[in-house]
DNA sequence: GTTAGGG
DNA sequence: CCCTAAC
């Protein structure tokens, strides 16, 4: 692989394009609630708001994931009544706010669904933006940086980071520039056993004011590496710093910015996401395995400084990735997860709660297209982290409701002791808020040759956002730079609730599962111009190239267009795109595949672009919007079906529905059966336009009619022959 | 390309 | 509606 990337580089002279810290884009089916929307989106201009949907998705996702049966009522009575408000949020680089439940334990904070609550009133306009006039090479942090700035902490300084969470970390901003708010509805702790006794601290967190003078400095045990002429240091954690039960993650380079000048990421347009301002000192931290694997996720000035394709890993795993097939290294990956004690069961139940998940929808956040092929191909093999950042921001205003700041949670801290006082506000109130700005996809580096097309660029870029938007995220919650591994910890317990900690309170976007699809190419080629003579474009991370094949074009363009124009019109064509489909052969097959197995060893160290070659197939065929049959249509199929029979769908579909085209003979035929079905139930459990009993009872008939002359005819034909004998 | 049937 | 096997 390693040679087939590098003889590949020797021959193709290639354009490297890095991306950072894409918003999240939307997704590209075409369904109603696509549709729906790319309405939406059609004003919207800012890229931000990607990452709002993109936040929001993983949230809800991970509130279905979490759900507990003996729960799930609740919750999804809950997520009825929440509703993701991106409108709001559009134009404005405004953060929205996480409001979770002390008694929540650490990783419902990022379930929440953010419910926008009208009655806010515009905070103060963020101060902390960054400006970008440190440079456009700043744009390397794609891992986030973040940092929680309390308006009773921001003065203070973080005294250690131990960072084990992924690369990407949201930050969590004290920016209350928010006009609206948002507040994520409490979430009842899985295990009722878990919860603490929560003082009443409802903990609102987050002040503009204090922005200014926030000050985090990375303490502690690290050691400074490397200071560049705009403050950023970046520091050399090494395993000190990783914590992670997963042996990939711990690979993942961990990045820390901190704001000492409390700019923060701004929700500007014209804001290089990744940029920090001047003012800032940005601290990078790199999580190293050892010295040979350091990569960084950050590159401050100079564009990439660490990056390292392949070397990051010992022999023996790379040995185990080359040679171990795709499903092997999902497998694995998998049980790494599992250690996490998530994965798994979030891959499935976010299948399973996708009906849930469209119904609480309406925000057409929809990032879901088909959970399950999703999950099931690639879902495993995402991306680290490396997605996006986010920034959380506490609101330290008192607005509405942040009736009890940090103080009181200072208070709450003793879980044992709850006074009266504490329970009248614990009712209410306890609740702490957490403003998370964005969250940001992270750098992606793109390698691709200057022959392509552009429309193979844009694919190839949207295909990178898809594969590790798409992979599957599940948000990490990092305190003082120290992931979070315990679900069943309140906030409480953990000390979120405590104004001493919610300066260093952090969420990371993490893969949720490892390993990318072998196969993941195949599909895809069909976007292509993969072909012999078209060079394969590469799509990397910074510290953990990733490569994909070419053949997974499939969304790229939605990326770049997002990037230039915005939402609009993402999906797009291929018009523009390379030409020749048709990959030649085997021979290109087997270069795919080695591509492809590439991320794998960029999983150990970071985000891994899974390709599978579902997604693809998803992204290109959409499901068809439903479009229940009216009781005209009804009645036209039972008049062609008793005309024509049963089997007979090609002629019913030419006889009847020669003019909807939207309806094909296999529609008919599904809705005939059905119909039957409907028939034979009872009324009270049809569902949707009732049809007219009069019809169901033609269904009925004929269906009869129509099943006792399909009989009859095998009896003639198995009859014969003994007839003849 | 159609059908049939499971999902 | 989707997906596929079978024809």
């Amino acid at each position: 692989m390693e040679h087939f990337f590098f003889s590949h580089m020797m021959l193709q002279k290639r354009l490297d394009y890095s991306f950072n810290g894409y918003q999240v884009p939307t997704k590209r089916r075409a369904t109603r609630s696509a549709r729906r929307k790319a309405t939406f989106q059609k004003g919207l201009e800012d890229n931000q708001m990607c990452a709002f949907d993109l936040l929001a998705t993983v949230a809800d996702n991970l509130l279905h994931e979490k759900q507990n049966p003996s729960t799930s009522s609740d919750i999804s009575s809950e997520m009825d009544k929440a509703c993701f408000v991106k409108e709001e949020c559009l134009n404005a680089n405004k953060p929205f706010k996480v409001e979770v439940s002390d008694e929540t334990s650490c990783d419902r904070i990022c379930q929440h669904q953010f419910v926008k609550e009208e009655g806010l009133d515009a905070n103060k306009p963020f101060k902390a933006e960054l400006s970008d006039e440190g440079s456009s090479d700043r744009k390397c942090f794609s891992n986030i940086s973040a940092q929680v700035y309390n308006q009773n902490c921001c003065l203070k300084e973080l005294s250690q980071h131990e960072i084990d969470g992924h690369s990407c970390i949201a930050s969590i901003v004290t920016s209350s520039s928010c006009s609206e708010r948002f507040t994520g509805e409490t979430l009842v702790d899985e295990k009722g056993q878990h919860r603490m006794k929560n003082l009443p601290s409802k903990v609102e967190l987050g002040s503009s004011g204090c922005l200014e003078n926030s000050g985090c400095n990375l303490t502690g045990d690290v050691s400074k590496v490397n200071d560049d002429k705009f403050g950023k240091v970046t520091i050399d954690t090494r395993n000190r710093l990783c914590c992670f039960e997963d042996p990939l993650d711990e690979k993942s380079p961990t990045m820390i910015s901190s704001c000492r000048n409390s700019k923060l990421y701004g929700y500007d347009n014209n804001m290089p996401q990744n940029s920090l301002s001047k003012g800032c000192d940005n601290v990078l931290i790199d999580n190293r395995d050892d010295d040979e694997n350091f990569s960084g996720c950050a590159h401050p000035i100079t564009k990439i400084k660490s990056f390292r394709p392949i070397t990051c890993i010992d022999d023996r795993k790379k040995k185990k990735i080359l040679s171990s097939k795709y499903h092997k290294v999902v497998q694995e990956s998998k049980q790494d997860t599992q250690s996490n004690g998530v994965v798994e069961e979030n891959l499935k139940s976010v299948y399973n709660s996708r009906k849930n998940y469209y119904k609480s929808q309406r925000s057409q956040m929809n990032i879901p297209f088909k959970k399950r092929k999703l999950f099931n191909c690639s879902s495993d093999a995402n991306s680290n982290g490396y997605n996006k950042s986010g920034d959380t921001s506490y609101s330290p205003k008192n607005n509405t409701n942040q009736s009890v700041s940090c103080s009181s949670s200072g208070t709450s801290k003793d879980q044992g002791t709850s006074s009266v006082g504490h329970s009248a506000l614990r009712s209410k109130d306890s609740r702490v808020k957490l403003r998370i700005k964005s969250f940001k996809v992270p750098e992606l580096f793109i390698e691709i040759p200057e022959t392509a097309t552009i429309g193979t660029l844009k694919r190839t870029v949207m295909e990178a956002m898809t594969t590790v938007l798409g992979g599957g995220l599940r948000v990490g919650v990092i305190l003082h730079g120290k992931k979070i591994r315990d679900d069943n910890k309140t906030l409480l317990q953990t000390g979120i609730s405590h104004d001493n900690h919610l300066d260093a309170l952090g969420f990371a976007l993490e893969p949720n599962s490892s390993k990318n699809q072998p196969h993941a190419c195949s599909a895809i080629n069909s976007l292509g111009s993969a072909s012999g003579d078209m060079p394969q474009p590469l799509i990397r991370y910074p510290s953990s190239p990733v490569i994909i094949d070419k053949r997974i074009q499939g969304f790229s363009n939605m990326l770049v267009k997002h990037q230039v124009t915005g939402f609009s019109n993402l999906v797009e064509s291929d018009h523009d795109s390379t030409p020749s489909p048709i990959i030649s052969g085997e021979k290109k097959m087997t270069d795919s595949k080695e591509l492809i197995t590439v991320p794998e060893i960029g999983m150990e160290a970071l985000a891994v672009l899974p390709v599978h070659q579902k997604s693809k197939r998803t992204e290109n065929a959409q499901r068809r919007i439903r479009r229940p049959f009216s009781v005209a249509e009804v009645e036209a199929l039972v008049q062609a079906v008793e005309k024509l029979g049963t089997g007979r769908w090609r002629d019913v579909k030419l006889s009847a529905f020669e003019n909807a085209k939207h309806r094909t003979y296999v529609d008919l035929k599904d809705k005939w059966k059905t119909l039957v079905h409907t028939a034979r139930i009872s009324p009270q459990q049809r569902r949707g336009e009732p049809v007219p009993q009069e019809l169901l009872d033609r269904v009925l008939i004929a269906h009869a009619y129509w099943s006792q002359q399909q009989t009859k005819q095998q009896l003639k034909h198995h009859s014969k022959p003994c007839l003849l004998l």
